[in-house]
DNA sequence: TACATGATGATAATAATTATCAGTATCACG
DNA sequence: CGTGATACTGATAATTATTATCATCATGTA
């Protein structure tokens, strides 16, 4: 596994809970667990594991692109297994009852990239949020 | 004014505090000021406010659309003047330094929109953040 | 001007996250 | 297969951002 030489190479170790933090998010793909839902969820299956530990691995695992932090702007951090750029997909959140649904496309005409390459900002990976209302809220509100 | 009625119409009303606020958010156009950013502004002409009124009357002001809170995901919610939908901008997030640019352009094209309108989400006012890399860090790191 | 009630300031309470530190486990090396 | 250097962990204290509480104050209508 090339994983092993990725953490070696910069002086980490595999711990048994980084190994459970990895497995528990990436069994919930499509999810966006927050810190505290993967400390419950993996408490499941090493009770030992201590919130701390939980706070420093994402960030960590963050870093290692092996997995994503999203914003949901609910107040907490977000996250999900890392997507490659071939299916990267990007968030829509509804303002009013908070459901997020996703969208697997790249959202961003080549028109659009060259704007952005124009602001000289290199979008290698990047991420849209949309925020609006969902179907069932744009119906009861007429905004 | 408009604005007088758009308050009195909900049973509000319309006070100092509000209105140092409104004015503090609208001098720092450009910004994306926090709330304890502007908890100090506001001080520095009404010595007598407290935390506790900026952290209710930010929301209060959102809703009315005055303002537009924005989540640059550096652990708090920042504010900016509400642009109406001819001034639209969005927000380029560099992950390394945490600078962040504005584009002042439509970044989602026709058929973009059409795939969002095919999810049932009806994005009215929407607001899209992009995570990458300014000029600056994307020379320093070959990622 | 007076009053009904919405708004405020001070402060206590929560919630999410970070820092500290002594004890533990990993893994390179022999 | 030890063993030791040190990265990692759990427990917990400390921070930081935000929300709730409540007695007092100020707005705007009558």
């Amino acid at each position: 596994m090339k994983l092993k030489e990725q953490f070696n190479q910069k002086g980490l170790r595999i711990t048994k809970q980084r190994q459970i933090v990895m497995e528990v998010v990436e069994k919930h793909k499509g999810r966006h667990l927050s810190s505290s839902e993967i400390f419950e969820l993996v408490k499941e299956n090493y009770s030992g594991i201590g919130l701390a530990t939980i706070y420093r691995t994402l960030p960590l695992l963050e870093k290692m692109k092996l997995l994503s932090k999203i914003c949901l702007d609910d107040g907490c951090v977000r996250y999900e297994p890392y997507a490659p750029k071939e299916q990267e997909h990007h968030h829509l959140i509804c303002v009013k009852c908070g459901a997020v649904y996703e969208v697997e496309a790249d959202l961003l005409g080549i028109e659009e990239k060259q704007i952005i390459m124009n602001n000289h900002f290199s979008t290698q990976n990047y991420m849209v949020k949309l925020y609006g209302y969902c179907k069932t809220c744009a119906e009861e509100d007429v905004v």
